[in-house]
RNA sequence: GUGAGCGUAGCUCAGUAGGUUAGAGCACAAGGUUGUGGCCCUUGUGGUCGUGGGUUCGAGUCCCAUCGCUCACCCCA
């Protein structure tokens, strides 16, 4: 037999509904915010994802699926969304110093990692981006957004957590303050070693006991960041409580995506295991002009819907009914039944029939299992008598009706 | 890439120190009322016990290999 490929999973039935419904409420609620949709292409080269990602992260390093193509052409499917956002706006030169830019996508991503609860090798995210604009402002309309959205969603227990990496600048000043603090400490984990050459700040993020032991008194991000940073990150904090959006302040956030800096931030959500984070973003003003595009700051995040949905329970949507059951047993009710379904469906009425031999009991059995608020009889006694048979399967009542009743049959209920 | 756990019916799982024709619940189907659903009762359909090899008189059960799934590490949404 024939299976899926590992970590691509098929998504049916109830979950379908809780899929479809969810996209619903993400494209309302980026709708209402100013964001409008933009489709962007599974497939990018290769050099773009290099580029922006950062060739020493992971994702880049060992997670991409990348194959030469029949043009020879290195291509490789999106990791993520970003990346994809800034390629499409330079290549369309969308940008303009005038008008912000929002704008949303919702699609699947690849990575090749070992699936586990909450993690797949195809997955889904929605994001946002709002560009060219500088001030925590951005910041804050991306951030309220989330807020928004997640409420509308329903993810009750979720704790948002923000840092700020500091500009290019006071991020070199911190580096090598947390450098030469990680000399006098031997003990790092292998990672962690090999980290101080290519990634010093991932160290800040490393999960084993003796690291976590040694970053504890580690220098902080925020002691070192500049005089614009911090106000940057002042005002920030001060519009979010403005507006009764909660957060807490996490220094050891760092993210696994290069091109972030200043405004960093993760959501995660109780319940998930070890894959907490649901949503995370940040800022990266540099990626446009360092991917040979526009001067562009922008400010963005990603949500996992994957994660959110297994948040969700069974209430979030409520079982498909139908509205009429037709029941009959020959030629003669077949002939009324069939085009009168038709019609019925024409004008957006859910309805059903089984064609078989069964019994009434079965059918009535079939009726019921789907669901069916009303079942129309129309067997030997009710043709000889010019009627039809009008049961109401809740109330469990039933009445005779003419036959031209059954022209207008929705109007009977 | 590393580690652990698990693969028995469509689903959830039992299966005792290896011992006849491998079980239950749910689901599905038929009947219990010659035309009335849900609840209940009866009956039925459905399994190469993941795959391959080995030990044994005998393997779902023990051993080896392999594939798959799950969770965790790593990393990330």
């Amino acid at each position: 037999m024939i299976t899926s490929v590992r970590g691509f999973k098929d998504i049916y039935g109830k979950e379908a509904k809780i899929w479809k419904k969810l996209e619903n409420i993400i494209r309302e609620v980026f709708s209402t915010w100013g964001f409008e949709e933009v489709r962007l292409p599974i497939l990018e080269k290769t050099e773009l994802f290099q580029r922006s990602i950062g060739d020493t992260t992971d994702i880049v390093e060992k997670e991409m699926y990348t194959f030469i193509d029949k043009g020879n052409e290195s291509v490789t499917m999106r990791p993520e969304g970003t990346a994809s956002v800034i390629r499409f706006i330079n290549e369309h030169k969308l940008y303009t110093l005038e008008k912000n830019l929002k704008l949303y996508y919702l699609g699947p991503m690849f990575r090749y990692e070992r699936p586990q609860k909450g993690r797949l090798r195809q997955f889904h995210q929605a994001g946002v981006e709002f560009l060219g604009d500088l001030t925590p402002y951005a910041e804050f309309e991306v951030l309220s957004l989330m807020d928004c959205l997640l409420e509308k969603v329903g993810i009750k227990d979720r704790i948002l957590y923000i840092n700020n990496l500091g500009c290019p600048d006071c991020r070199k000043t911190y580096r090598n303050s947390l450098l030469k603090y990680l000399e006098n400490n031997q003990d790092l984990c292998e990672d962690c070693n090999r980290r101080k050459i290519t990634n010093p700040l991932r160290i800040l993020d490393c999960k084993q006991e003796k690291c976590k032991e040694i970053i504890k008194s580690a220098p902080k991000i925020l002691d070192f960041i500049c005089v614009d940073c911090k106000k940057h990150m002042t005002k920030l904090k001060e519009l979010l409580t403005l507006n009764n959006i909660s957060y807490e302040i996490d220094p050891f956030i760092v993210r696994g995506l290069d091109y972030y800096i200043k405004t960093v931030f993760e959501v995660h959500a109780k319940g998930l295991g070890s894959q907490s984070a649901i949503l995370a973003g940040g800022r990266y003003d540099n990626l446009s002009k360092d991917l040979g595009g526009y001067d562009l700051p922008a400010v963005g995040w990603a949500m996992g819907l994957e994660r959110v949905v297994l948040l969700l329970d069974e209430t979030f949507v409520e079982d498909d009914s139908l509205d009429f059951f037709f029941i009959y047993f020959d030629d003669r009710g077949e002939k009324i039944i069939l085009p009168l379904i038709n019609n019925l469906r024409k004008k957006g009425v859910k309805v059903s029939y089984d064609p078989s031999k069964s019994s009434l009991k079965s059918k009535l059995r079939k009726a019921d299992k789907l669901k069916s608020k009303y079942v129309v009889i129309l067997g030997d006694n009710e043709i000889n008598n010019g009627t039809f048979t009008l049961k109401n399967m809740e109330k469990g009542e039933q009445f005779a009706l003419p036959l031209d009743k059954l022209e207008n049959l929705e109007k009977e209920i």
